[in-house]
RNA sequence: GGGGACGUAGCUCAGCUGGUCAGAGCGCCGGCCUGUCACGCCGGAGGUCGCGGGUUCAAGUCCCGUCGUCCUCGCCA
């Protein structure tokens, strides 16, 4: 439907044939443009109807335009009655506006656009959600009218930065001699790891493709066939619970290998990448920490970060004083001492002056993660105060300020349990803290290495030794070591690279030799014929000449999404699945009929059955629902 | 699988210890308005208070269940 005499009427014939749609985008015009005339093309944000006089802020992904439309025009009626969001094409004159109307916060204030003709290219209903506000929508909304939310400035700009940060990643890669190779995503399942996504094989009766959880054997295939660089933006699928910063189901990975590599030319080859990545996509006023970054041996993470994320923006650093306690006058810590625990000092410095409704919460914070309290000291001007200070005499609380680096004016918090709850605790009170006492440095990336990762842990559940990540990883002292020590003191060549407790990525060095892989997958409890079987093809190509190789794989979406500055991927991810794994704009997942089903020789159990007669009963009543409220509306 | 938060008009929200509690702003519809830029003014429509059950003389309000969204533990080599 056209509001016009068409977009043909409105140039006069003498000029060169304008553009059906545009002759510039929504953010271009200028001063310099007065008096030409011009052709734009948009949605239409706002409007302000003056009844003698009409103001339509026009918008694409450039910026905005006002258009105004004055009451002479044909079209007036009809430009009155456009709804927000229609799209629509208007051609007219750029005229500078008088000082007095000049709008200093859009980049094309100084002048405005004279309509002459206006065409209506698309009307749109009444919206579901607002499109031009930065509040808050309904997450459930934003996801079904997912091409109404990604239209608002915020997801522009990170749908577009996710863009860029790739762009940069590929140049930075390409400059550093590596190639980008694609690899397959119908594969194969294989134990460890994530649950696979599997895709029936309808060739092969009772068989199933997986989607790969990361491309790690095809990219150390790639190193085997001599290829010695490799690098791709790697979608990798999960099927395991999302988090904020862990999407379901999809997600991509700068997945990058190198042979003839030590685990120090991969931090080599990596930092100046993601330094590279980070300053030039920074928001303004961010700094970067320069590369080398600091390297952070596992066991000391855990011990002074209370985990292997650790977030250096936090001051904090977490002290063992069980020595301090053992022996103590405070008996609960000083018995559980003696059944094997250990005693977490965890510094909160300059709290002294909190009320003690603060110390009562980090108290109850404890509580609510378990824990049975949460002792703790305030070292005020006049003395030690709190209901562990009366416990330790003059000698220890010297020592323990030593051990701690505490202050007259710090409060310190202690968490007793076995070294991996006390670790974990201590680490969530050390988040706590640093969160709220406002001690995060801010408008800063701080990178670290985690290094020497431990090569097994021992799995309460199944009661056996398994590998504590990857499985390919080559442990430190090799073949001896697998053959001497006791197999949970052996480190791997593993690393995580962390940035604001963000885990960005996780690689290693990787094992390229048959014996000692067989020796490794023996000690997880894999005989020679379980390993064949399952690493069958991996382990042929290590003995046809594998150099030594290794690699990492920093999370794409995470470190768009510390760019961005926003605590949930959802907000750098333009068609994200919800916390429920569901895409809810185009329904995924979803029924297949029964011909599909039988194609690939799959039967649904009975609760398969019951839950989709559950979900399209309600899905029905819904629609009836519905459909009988819209006839009531139509009668009345 | 466990724990938690939230769910009141299309959207953002208010609604206290159960008793004029069916409200506001924006949007929508109608009217007025020639310099606004979150335009303004007047009027109107719109709600099974997510759904189901219970307690009560009385339930957005209390209880139980359920659905949905999010956060989180488990899980994520």
């Amino acid at each position: 439907m056209s509001l016009s005499a068409g977009p043909q009427g409105a140039v006069p014939a003498s000029r060169p044939a304008m553009h059906r749609y545009r002759t510039h985008r929504c953010g271009e015009p200028r001063s310099e443009h007065v008096g030409g005339t011009v052709r734009l093309s948009g949605w239409i944000h706002r409007k302000r109807d003056h009844g003698g006089l009409l103001f339509l802020d026009l918008r694409d992904h450039t910026g905005i335009t006002q258009i105004v439309v004055h009451p002479d025009r044909p079209f007036f009626a009809e430009a009155e009655r456009l709804r927000l969001e229609s799209v629509v094409s208007v051609t007219g004159r750029i005229v500078a506006r008088t000082p007095e109307t000049v709008n200093p916060t859009l980049a094309t204030g100084e002048v405005e656009l004279v309509a002459d003709a206006l065409e209506l290219l698309s009307a749109a209903e009444p919206l579901p959600l607002v499109v031009n506000t930065e509040r808050e929508q309904p997450e459930e909304l934003r996801l079904r009218y997912r091409f109404l939310d990604l239209r608002r400035e915020v997801m522009q700009r990170n749908i577009r930065l996710r863009s860029a940060v790739i762009r940069t990643i590929r140049r930075l890669m390409h400059e550093q001699g590596f190639t980008e190779f694609r690899t397959p995503i119908l594969t194969a399942s294989s134990p460890e790891g994530a649950r696979d996504f599997l895709v029936p094989s309808r060739l092969h009766p009772g068989k199933f493709y997986a989607l790969p959880q990361a491309p790690q054997q095809y990219k150390q295939l790639y190193m085997i066939s001599g290829f010695d660089r490799y690098f791709q933006i790697a979608p990798c699928f999960r099927d395991e619970d999302a988090r904020a910063d862990r999407s379901p189901g999809e997600f991509y990975q700068l997945d990058v290998e190198m042979a003839f590599v030590t685990q120090d030319d991969v931090f080599a080859a990596i930092e100046p990448v993601m330094v590279g990545v980070f300053e030039e996509h920074k928001q303004p006023g961010w700094t970067v920490s320069p590369a080398p970054f600091p390297r952070l041996a596992y066991d000391e993470a855990l011990l002074r970060y209370g985990t292997d994320k650790p977030d250096l923006r936090n001051p904090i650093r977490i002290a063992d004083v069980t020595e301090l306690f053992r022996g103590s006058d405070f008996k609960v810590f000083a018995n559980a001492i003696e059944q094997g625990a250990v005693v977490r000092a965890i510094p909160a410095p300059g709290a002294v002056g909190r009320p003690r409704s603060f110390f009562d919460g980090m108290v109850a914070f404890a509580q609510s993660l378990g824990a049975p309290g949460l002792g703790w000291i305030a070292l005020e001007p006049a003395g030690a105060r709190g209901p562990v200070a009366k416990f330790l005499g003059e000698e220890r609380l010297a020592k323990l300020r030593e051990v701690a680096g505490l202050a007259t004016g710090d409060a310190v918090f202690f968490a007793c349990a076995k070294p991996a709850e006390a670790a974990k605790l201590a680490g969530a009170v050390r988040i706590e803290l640093g969160k709220q006492l406002d001690l995060l440095e801010k408008k800063t990336y701080r990178f670290c290495w985690i290094v020497d990762f431990p090569m097994f842990e021992w799995d309460e559940e199944e009661k056996k030794i398994t590998f504590s990540h990857n499985p390919f990883s080559m442990p430190q002292g090799g073949l001896e070591a697998l053959s001497t020590k006791d197999p949970l003191e052996i480190k791997a060549y593993q690393y995580d690279i962390v940035c604001n407790g963000v885990e960005l990525s996780s690689g290693a060095i990787r094992n390229h030799r048959p014996d000692i892989m067989e020796k490794a997958f023996a000690i997880a409890g894999y005989g020679r014929e379980e390993l064949e079987r399952r690493f069958g093809g991996m382990l042929r190509a290590l003995k046809y000449g594998a150099p030594p190789h290794g690699g990492i794989a920093p999370g794409l979406d995470r470190i768009v999404m510390l760019l961005a500055d926003t605590p949930n991927l959802r907000e750098v991810t333009a068609f994200p699945l919800s916390q429920r794994a569901e895409e809810l704009l185009l329904g995924a997942p979803s029924p297949v009929t029964e011909k599909q089903l039988k194609e690939l020789h799959i039967m649904l159990d009975h609760v398969a059955r019951e839950k989709l007669r559950e979900e399209a009963e309600r899905a029905a009543a819904a629609r009836a629902a519905e459909a009988s409220g819209a006839a009531e509306g139509a009668g009345g």
